[in-house]
DNA sequence: GAGACTGATGTAATCCGTTACATTCGTCAA
DNA sequence: TTGACGAATGTAACGGATTACATCAGTCTC
């Protein structure tokens, strides 16, 4: 069909795109040196390195990599599907991520699904099909072809945002129950007892479900009320909206991801309700206005980035230097800041 | 070194991985039948082809992208280089050039350059040392060899977020400058004559400097105060605090960024400032939450989604079709919301 | 000065799809 | 029946870097 690209006057001497064989003969060396020099072997002469270094540089000569993943059998890329890039905790991840991938000289290919697994299984594969050595998804629920695929070609994966040990991939992540349990107990142990739940939708996200377990474990004797909202600001607020409107008011919001907080603050402000003399809110990630918001949030600061840096730098190892990759447990914390109190009439 | 990736136990019958010659074995065909079944020519038997597609489930064939990048020369990669994704107006316009390549089986490869030219210019040669064939780069400041790369390889370029139809690439943006004349404009409309422009660092960012510019021609005849401060809600919170603690108080504070308006937002609040009562906010992105902040927020829309996609897709078209790549200008407008009102004091 | 050894360099096979060109087969017209 | 023709399929070269193995030139030692 097409004909092969055909790019006019791009070296000095015109004609096609110059590759090892060109240097070779420019410089009057083989091939198999022009290669060694080109990969830093230690047993090139200086003066024969300098030449060819030279040679490249004239002819601007670059390494076709196709032809270099073909013979290795590497390509050095990694590839991500994330659900969103809309919700900065996975791009705080990716950012991580590629920045560790960069620093061993991987490139990061970047998909995302946000339609759920069937999409996710898709771009998998779209991803296995441009070469990827290993692979980054998010969370423990995905479709069964897609980890049969990920077994049956032997693709070093790692799940991340998740600690599951027993899972039969690797995770690297947080708690999300554990940390859900805590955060309820926090506000319970401020004296809360009426209290709302804010979060996103539970199917096909397990991190979710996972936290709204947590809640629930951690709020045993009391019945909070839960709230299922779309995970974002807008979700944030028009959840605070209902409690609001609805009858016995709650004296504390447990929001499960700070965007919902947001909206949250937002909300109350909107109707007059003091943060948090009369009604204290919680979120979960640590955004980074987080610590700024009027008033500051209280929440639990997840190690997004360096989730990132150690998903990648698992990866990096278990290509590398054949280090078997294995489950991770990230330690997150509550950051208490002002936007929870005792509940109001507490004595104080 | 290392000897040849060796998995065991694959293929039904163990071994290497299966090739297109395996398949041809397999069957009794041709590679080259096999290779059309694979590219879906037409003059292929409809037996044939079932007897192939057949043979290939079996055996778990994948074909080597490595060895199909290096025949075709072609490898379905284009890159991306943001300089953060801390900031949704990147990863929204990543989002959006995601999907578009996706829907025509391209793959994106991204990296970040969160240290300037320097940095952007190293990983642009390292996406071109992947295969990329198409670069998606920010702005229209870059470091000068970076430029010359890129014009020597010939690699299809596209600069976002700006437009700027006589700069030597092409650029698929929104006219910066001239979207903040006219935000300076509304609120002079207004009657607002004390202002304060708030924007992030101008040095190596071409569209905070053009949009400064834009206010500051805007602003003639005024003397807008204009505070420099990191480009995020910190930074709005940190500018809005000095300007409150300075002598005579602006009644409006035009916000470059609306990460910027955020942090302004929360400080005003923190100190009692009603907006727009006592003080108008504009911002100018419209992030998500801008629509529901406390009160929402007045702001320019940029379509970063579509821009991503539009960026996208005029790379796909010059690579599929080499259909020349063009500057496009994205219209973006002024949402007007509840933050601005006229200055305090005026006739109501 | 011959043999042993080390370090630098060369030769040619290899990785695996793709595709130009060659071949085969079946069908139809004359 | 033969020749022509088109569709289906086969053969083999090709792309560009890597690398096992071969070779060659010095060095060192006795």
């Amino acid at each position: 069909m097409e004909s092969r690209r055909s790019d006019t006057a791009n070296g000095p001497r015109g004609g096609k795109r110059p590759g090892v064989r060109a240097i070779a003969q420019a410089t009057g060396l083989s091939v198999a040196t022009v290669s060694r020099v080109l990969n830093d072997a230690t047993n090139v002469r200086a003066d024969t390195r300098a030449k060819v270094t030279e040679a490249m540089r004239e002819l601007g000569f670059r390494p076709n990599p196709a032809a270099r993943a073909l013979s290795t059998n590497r390509t050095r890329t990694i590839g991500a599907v994330v659900p969103t890039l809309s919700h900065s905790i996975f791009t705080r991840f990716l950012d991580g991520a590629e920045q560790e991938l960069a620093r061993h000289g991987y490139a990061l290919v970047l998909a995302t699904a946000e339609q759920g697994r069937a999409q996710e299984f898709q771009r998998v594969k779209e991803i296995m099909n441009l070469g990827a050595e290993g692979l980054i998804i998010s969370g423990a629920t995905h479709d069964p072809g897609l980890l049969q695929l990920i077994a049956s070609q032997h693709l070093p994966t790692v799940c991340i945002s998740i600690f599951k040990p027993d899972f039969e991939l690797a995770t690297i992540g947080y708690d999300n129950e554990d940390l859900a349990v805590r955060a309820m107990g926090f506000l319970r142990e401020l004296g809360h007892r009426r209290i709302a739940v804010l979060h996103g939708p539970q199917e096909e996200n397990d991190r979710t479900q996972l936290r709204v377990k947590g809640a629930k474990r951690g709020a045993e004797g009391i019945e909070p009320r839960y709230v299922e909202t779309s995970l974002d600001v807008v979700g944030g607020v028009e959840a605070t909206a209902r409690i609001l409107a609805a009858g016995e008011r709650p004296t504390a919001l447990l929001c499960l991801s700070d965007v919902l907080a947001m909206g949250a603050l937002f909300e109350l402000a909107r109707n007059g309700v003091s943060v948090p003399d009369q009604m204290s809110v919680m979120g979960f990630d640590d955004l980074e206005w987080a610590a700024v918001s009027t008033p500051p949030l209280t929440t639990i600061r997840l190690p997004t980035t360096s989730m990132g840096r150690r998903a990648a730098g698992a990866l990096v190892e278990n290509l590398d230097r054949h280090t078997p990759l294995s489950s991770e447990r990230l330690e997150a914390e509550i950051v208490i800041r002002k936007s929870t109190a005792p509940p109001p009439g507490t004595g104080k």
